[in-house]
DNA sequence: CTCTCGTTATGACAATTTTGCATAACGCAT
DNA sequence: ATGCGTTATGCAAAATTGTCATAACGAGAG
């Protein structure tokens, strides 16, 4: 028996972010490539374009730069604004997950 | 921008415990019947009772004793154990969701 | 005894959402 | 021109979820 705990921010009732979707940037900040990051955490291209997609219609932000073709095919990376709010969003979830586990373990295991 | 937060109990990788069954059983407590809880919660009976059945299964505890037929045409009641086990989970759910919230308005709101 | 009533119980089908596949377009390098 | 690895997107398949119809139940009324 295990405690889960989900994070997520929504504009008009639709989700905008959460922890998938940020180990979504995270990863195209890492490889420079939506396609390598989707491979990195197991989702699927579609699906990763996708986020992106509503991400930003949503926030009405830009967060991730494209290309398509050129050197190396092409490629993605984070905008600005992308980077500040990854930075914002590694900062509300610190410390949540452990504060949640702790409270678990205390009621449902100790006694 | 709104923060959610959710917290829910799996066992084996399935979800037996969350807020929507926690209202659920709350409701059953509140009018002796699932078919009414239900209606309450604006889900239907079918998923009411999927609910249950998938709880008792992965908990291996009987949570409703249901009665079809009699008196006002049956019922159901919670059983000591689940009235047990959606105590700590009140407390686990507890000043969490405050938590978030407080979190999210100091980083995504203040500045 | 038979009928009624409001339940629980379940199967079958419909609707919606998610997932995956196929393919086009792009632009630099060779 | 051709090849390469990308981004971009339509479409179908699959999985999930929701809805509806109907059976069974058992006390009580008549």
């Amino acid at each position: 028996m295990v405690i889960k705990s989900k994070l997520w921010i929504e504009v008009e009732g639709e989700p905008v972010f959460g922890r998938g979707r940020r180990f979504l940037l995270q990863a195209i900040d890492k490889y420079g490539s939506i396609n390598k990051a989707a491979k990195e955490i197991n989702i699927s291209y579609r699906k990763a374009w996708s986020y992106i997609n509503a991400m930003e219609q949503r926030l009405g932000i830009r967060l991730v730069e494209r290309q398509a073709g050129g050197k190396n095919g092409g490629g993605a990376r984070l905008t600005e604004e992308a980077r500040d709010f990854l930075k914002r969003y590694e900062m509300l979830e610190e410390g949540i997950r452990e504060m949640v586990d702790k409270k678990f373990n205390e009621i449902f295991c100790k006694k």
